[in-house]
RNA sequence: GGGUCGAUAGCUCAGUCGGUAGAGCAGCGGACUUUUAAUCCGUUGGUCGCGAGUUCGAAUCUCGCUCGACCCA
């Protein structure tokens, strides 16, 4: 910056932004404002592990002499002396400040500062009488002068829409918000660390993809000018991963966002962060195993326990997860339903009907028990539970199965209610693959908006050889959700999309 | 897209039958040298989401719009 103007002091419409920016003009007018030469030495929580069984006595003698900064969150000013509470990164930590301290002047200008203001404090540990760890302040600066009140220092930020908007206010007050957002960095790097110890390699494949593939969605379109293309934000990574796994990559994965253009939800947003994973010369049933341990590992690993509770119902993912299919599923919430009644295409249809339910009378049995199972079973899914054989048409990734052709060997899994993962045997046969794409392309052509588009250096790498593969989706916004017992998809995403303010 | 609920001081919230706006916190002034959402006294602060309508009079009733939460599609 090369500018040498000061900032006059702005007309407010709030007289509190405008007292503070009267303050902040004083402070400039003392010398330099914004100071970057504070060296913090200590973190509150550090010291509270290190200090905070250490008696009165034994501080006293110790006179340990500390440097914390951070922003100030209580202020109580008795007269010649005062308490605040400053808030770093890792906690909190009380300040004692006096005329005796930090001198008369000094403590005077510190009654000035706000609430929300960034200090720096020097000074040395000690016990209150009533055995807090606090510091007493020899020299206290303010680092950053803050112009906007905080939220009421009791209830915090309640409105839910500003929480969502301006989440940083949201950390600064919201202990709740600051843990969520710390499990699900935790969660993550155990998921990480649990694949590069399964000796998988991690990459990253593109963001924008010409033809998008990999899952039936809506994508995102935008347009590169130089080549004059249109570009799609990805829906999935999964064809470039599996053409890594052509490539020789046999064990992958990649963590990453994923965009897909349909609406908001308690459990959709528009970019979401997807955990893909494929592994040469495994099956589905494989798969299963292998997820089971992973989600188990990691709620052991970041929660200490397999025992969560979410929205008040207990569950123990250290269980087995059920594996059903999707009419044994059915008959589990239904058992007034025979095999006979959910193999007939009619009675099904007739079902559906009567549930009002959404479903394309052309499609076939499978396709039709899949819109059954997703009216009368799904979100009653609450443990648990993988759903096996997914019908063909609905997968034109999957691998066939050798007994039934019209099924393949897919499975999603269900947990509270809803979808957390989707995996399945991969489609090695090029020229299926090719028949499948072709099917895509006409029912897209039909109108499907989330049929897929033919990808053909997809069938060409399929047609150089792909080995025997399983690959495995894991949605890691629902993933944390059910970590962290939160409700809405905006509560694990630190910045959720929201309309324009 | 449909339904329900909500939007009042910087924040958290009251506001009766339609009668001209309230509290706590924060701020400002004062008292107070071990407080814990400190306490006590005094005090400033309002486009009642936006726009129409009804009415002598609207935060309040009606309609439309914007934004949000939840449910449904």
């Amino acid at each position: 910056m090369t500018t040498e103007t000061i900032p006059t002091v702005a007309a407010d419409d709030n007289q509190i932004i405008t007292e503070r920016r009267n303050k902040l003009a004083a402070i400039r007018a003392a010398g330099v404002a914004f100071p970057n030469d504070f060296e913090r030495k200590n973190l509150a929580q550090t010291l509270h592990d290190q200090y905070g069984e250490k008696t009165h006595d034994e501080l006293e003698a110790l006179q340990i002499k500390v440097a914390v900064a951070g922003r100030m969150m209580l202020k109580r000013v008795m007269g010649k002396a005062s308490f605040a509470t400053l808030q770093d990164m890792s906690g909190r930590v009380q300040l004692f400040l006096s005329n005796d301290g930090v001198g008369e002047a000094e403590h005077t200008a510190f009654k000035h500062y706000d609430l929300g203001d960034i200090l720096g404090a020097v000074g040395v540990l000690f016990k209150t009488k009533t055995n807090e760890l606090s510091v007493r302040v020899s020299q206290v600066r303010m680092l950053t002068k803050s112009l906007r009140p905080l939220p009421e220092k009791f209830h915090g930020l309640a409105d839910q829409e500003q929480k969502y908007r301006q989440r940083y206010l949201d950390l600064i007050t919201n202990q709740d918000a600051r843990e969520v957002f710390k499990k699900r960095t935790k969660i993550i790097q155990a998921i990480r660390d649990f694949f590069i110890r399964h000796d998988y390699m991690e990459v990253e494949t593109p963001m924008m993809h010409s033809i998008p593939g990999g899952a039936s969605a809506k994508p995102f379109e935008t347009h590169h000018n130089a080549l004059d293309m249109k570009m799609y934000l990805r829906i999935a990574p999964e064809l470039y991963l599996k053409r890594l796994v052509v490539g020789g990559f046999e064990k992958v994965f990649e963590i990453n966002r994923n965009f897909r253009n349909e609406g908001l939800s308690t459990r959709h947003n528009p970019e979401f962060t997807m955990l893909e994973f494929y592994e040469a010369y495994r099956d589905y049933r494989y798969l299963m195993d292998f997820s089971e341990t992973l989600i188990r590992e990691v709620a052991q690993k970041v929660l200490g326990t397999t025992l969560i509770s979410y929205q008040g119902k207990e569950l123990d993912l250290g269980k087995p997860f059920h594996r059903l299919t999707m009419v044994q599923a059915v008959q589990k919430y239904h058992p007034q339903f025979s095999d006979a009644q959910l193999n007939d295409r009619d009675f099904v249809i007739n079902q559906l009907k009567d549930l009002k339910a959404k479903h394309r009378p052309t499609d076939g049995l499978g396709g039709l028990q899949l819109s059954l199972f997703e009216e009368l079973a799904e979100t009653k899914l609450f443990e648990p539970t993988f759903i096996i054989d997914y019908p063909v048409e609905v997968s034109p990734l999957a691998r066939s199965s050798d007994s039934n052709p019209q099924i393949t060997e897919r499975f999603e899994l269900f947990v509270v209610g809803r979808e957390l993962a989707n995996g399945f045997s991969e489609l090695n046969d090029a020229e299926d693959q090719a028949a499948r794409f072709d099917a895509q392309v006409l029912a897209k052509d039909a109108g499907d908006e989330e049929a897929m588009f033919k990808d053909n250096d997809y069938v060409r790498a399929l047609e150089y050889g792909l080995p025997p593969t399983a690959g495995q989706g894991i949605g890691i916004d629902r993933l944390i959700m059910l970590l962290t017992d939160s409700a809405s998809i905006r509560d694990v995403i630190l910045f959720p999309h929201m309309r324009a303010e």
